[in-house]
DNA sequence: ATCATAACTATCCTTTTTGTAACTACTATC
DNA sequence: GATAGTAGTTACAAAAAGGATAGTTATGAT
């Protein structure tokens, strides 16, 4: 059960701000839930993302000082670099989960109701 | 269970973008934070979120257009606005209960290691 | 030597968001 | 009449976010 009085709203309400402050804005989740289907190199990323390297470079250096992202430089021919999410990040996965699932069934709502 | 091939993961982040583009951005989700402690008039809502009427006023339109907030105008001596949530937005309270726990667990963790 | 690929970075620019301050309309009170 | 409270709106400015494009470094292939 959920309390609704002043005091606990107050703390809701940083708790919100803070989750926002790390994981708000157009990308965040969606790079992480493209993650989720396993490591990617950066411009993979960019593809499936469909983000500009400009931002997706600043998105997961971001991502990566929370510790939701990790950053491997691989030996190989040209050197690649691999992102993948942290053990950590798997703390966020009932935020995805709720966020999926609301989306989906608000999408649901409005084009039924067309 | 959640599945993490290509096809699924489009389509969560489909729906993650659907969910952002309704309760993103730096206010709406507060809100609806604040407003679940009872219904509120407009400058008692902006008292309590800390947030400018000009923002406030956008906001809320927005979040009334999307069905999660209702306003009713009161008969009042001075005409008093109350704003409150619709039954409709009690389908974000696993968004709004998992973005609670995480930011406040994100907190304790930052807090604890400083 | 040239081209291609990977991973960025730099520059420039546009859009979006947010904020400030002032101002309106209406009523009630001093 | 002056002042105050409610609920906004308007005009303007600043800041944050996002995007397009080109360039850089490094390496290997042709």
């Amino acid at each position: 059960m959920i309390k609704h009085d002043v005091e606990s709203c107050a703390k809701a309400r940083l708790a919100i701000r803070d989750t926002l402050d790390v994981v708000g804005g157009k990308w965040k989740l969606v790079l992480i839930s493209v993650l989720r289907s396993g490591k990617k190199g950066f411009n993979e990323l960019a593809r499936e993302a469909g983000i500009s390297p400009r931002i997706l470079s600043k998105e997961l250096q971001e991502l990566e000082m929370n510790g939701l992202v990790s950053r491997e430089v691989c030996n190989t021919k040209p050197v690649t670099v691999q992102y993948q999410l942290t053990p950590y990040s798997e703390t966020l996965n009932d935020v995805l989960v709720a966020m999926e699932q609301w989306g989906d069934r608000h999408r649901q709502k409005i084009i039924s109701r067309e």
